[in-house]
DNA sequence: TCTGGGGTCCTAGGACCC
DNA sequence: TCTGGGGTCCTAGGACCC
């Protein structure tokens, strides 16, 4: 019995943009990094057309499709509409299990759905309507009896439908498809199957178990060779707690400075702690990582004797890691993780009483302003760092981000260089809207916080309208916008001078794995 | 202008212990 | 005292996923 529902959000990070931003709408549009390395995060349907895919380098998009709307991700507006997606997932079951912002598994047998086809799909198309009502945006449904069947049918579904295995259809279904289809066959195992003349599902099948095993090893080959049988009793499970946290950074230029590496190390563990203390953890394995000018990547880890979310103790284990790699020839990536994670409650006590007193000093230092490079170590410095050396630092504008500007209301970056920024003014409820320019220090424009794609109700009961979080006061503004002639967008391409060279551009990115035909987007709401 | 960032899981060898 | 046989922890690397 389909039990297990799959939804997966279609071009989830682009379609978000295209609700966002009215101009951009039917148009090929491509977020992801914006620098000299940087990859495709998500690709809409009419840049699909064009051979554009996620995790394609960011240089190859630009060569086949010159003419998309190239953007940064905006990963607070696309975490708000997660939640509420995720939201519309829990009153269905309580057994959610998301794979990321805009991927979930859900239980529905545990949430008290008749266990019949008919009721499962009521219940697909049903949240499927309730999510573009939400959100605006399409989500595709898989509907089956195990996780596996239900991923595979929502990828059938793409985009904005929903599809249902049928129990009893799955052999003859699964038997044709590449064994790409199965979870846990990548590049490497699909490489080391056809090499042993094995392609599709059925040919797995036939290979056998034994055969597998001795292919791939125990545990891949076994569980492949179920999957490939259709057998897939892997439980949706609500919440896991991570196991490890890390930060990295791909530079945009190799780093070669061997002083530069060593700053470079520190702030990723300042930056790798910070989010450790955010999750209250701590942890017990520091990990550094290393990638050379050549590509090829090293790890060097080292266990200490108690869990810490120490800053200061991170840093000198990522130092000391540091000190047995050779560097000299370019490095183009450095990381910083903690593994062995655990509770914050249950750091040592010793570890516990050293940070206190850590603490304590480090308050003082502040207090005693701008202490610098003395020889004890300063807890997150970074953080104060990132956007605290203030002063002449020019604003950066990342096409896609979100303005206002003082006279013309809300608008969003186009494109910038040469001293000038291009902003368009339009809003998610807006219709297209007209594009002006502006030197980068003009000081009517400003950084905004980014709307809510779905127009709030005007508050009727509290209870009705779905939750969506309101941080921007005052988004109903005068802005009366020019309905004809929004010509056709031509941004991103002038993202050029003024970043800062060796400095990763947008470290923190997703993935958006969906592939289809191109259709239409409709999200407007 | 080749190849991001944040994770998970598995394997394999050596240390160490019983 | 010639080569045992687990278990567990640690380290390093690699495949895979979104």
């Amino acid at each position: 019995m389909p039990t297990i529902l799959h939804l997966d959000m279609d071009a989830f990070f682009a379609a978000a943009e295209q609700a966002a931003k009215p101009s951009l709408r039917g148009k090929p549009v491509i977020v992801g990094g914006l620098g000299p390395r940087g990859v495709v995060s998500t690709a809409s349907y009419e840049a699909r057309v064009f051979g554009v895919r996620s995790a394609m380098a960011m240089a190859q998009a630009r060569r086949l499709c010159p003419n998309a709307a190239y953007l940064a991700p905006r990963f607070a507006v696309y975490r708000q509409v997660s939640d509420i997606v995720m939201g519309l997932l829990g009153a269905l079951s309580p057994l959610v299990e998301p794979l990321s912002l805009d991927e979930a598994f859900v239980d529905l047998e545990a949430g008290g759905v008749p266990a019949s086809p008919e009721a499962a799909r009521a219940v697909g198309e049903r949240l499927r309507a309730d999510i573009a009502a939400a959100t605006g945006l399409t989500g595709s449904v898989g509907l089956a009896g195990s996780k596996m069947l239900a991923k595979i049918a929502s990828e059938q579904a793409k985009p904005d439908g929903l599809v249902l295995i049928e129990p009893g259809t799955e052999w003859e279904l699964l038997g044709p498809m590449s064994v790409r289809t199965l979870p846990g066959v990548g590049p490497a195992t699909a490489e080391a199957l056809r090499r042993a003349g094995i392609h599709t599902v059925a040919e797995t099948r036939e290979a056998g178990e034994e055969e597998l095993v001795r292919l791939l090893g125990k545990a891949h080959g076994a569980s492949l060779y179920a999957m490939a049988c259709g057998r897939d009793d892997r439980p949706v499970v609500a919440e896991r707690d991570a196991k490890s946290v890390s930060v990295e950074d791909t530079f945009d230029v190799d780093l070669t400075d061997r002083t530069r590496v060593q700053v470079e190390v520190a702030r990723l563990a300042d930056r790798c702690v910070r989010r450790l203390r955010e999750a209250g953890r701590s942890g017990r394995t520091v990990v550094l990582k290393v990638r050379r000018y050549d590509f090829s990547t090293l790890t060097r880890s080292e266990t200490l004797r108690g869990p810490t979310d120490d800053p200061a103790v991170v840093r000198e284990a990522a130092a000391r890691l540091l000190e047995g790699v050779d560097t000299t020839a370019g490095v183009r990536l450095l990381g910083v993780g903690v593994s062995g994670l655990a509770d914050y409650t249950q750091e040592d006590l010793f570890a516990q009483a050293a940070q206190a007193a850590h603490e304590a000093e480090e308050a003082q230092e502040v207090t005693e302003g701008a202490g610098e490079a003395g020889g004890a170590p300063e807890a997150l410095p970074a953080a104060l760092e990132e956007g605290g050396e203030d002063v002449a630092r020019p604003r950066r504008w990342l096409p896609g981000a979100d303005v206002r500007h003082a006279e013309y209301g809300a608008g969003w970056v186009q494109g910038s260089g040469v001293g000038r920024v291009t902003v368009r003014f339009e809003d998610p409820w807006s219709a297209p809207g007209r594009v002006r320019t502006f030197a980068v220090d003009d000081p009517a424009l400003e950084p905004s916080e980014p709307l809510p794609l779905v127009r709030p109700e005007p508050a009727a009961g509290p209870d009705e309208s779905p939750a969506i979080p309101d941080e921007s006061p005052g988004h109903d503004r005068d802005q009366a916008h020019d309905q004809h002639q929004a010509h056709a967008p031509d941004p991103g391409h002038d993202h050029g001078p003024g970043h800062d060279p060796g400095r990763a551009h947008d470290p923190a990115q997703a993935h958006d794995r969906d592939r289809g035909r191109a259709q239409p987007l409709t999200s407007s709401p």
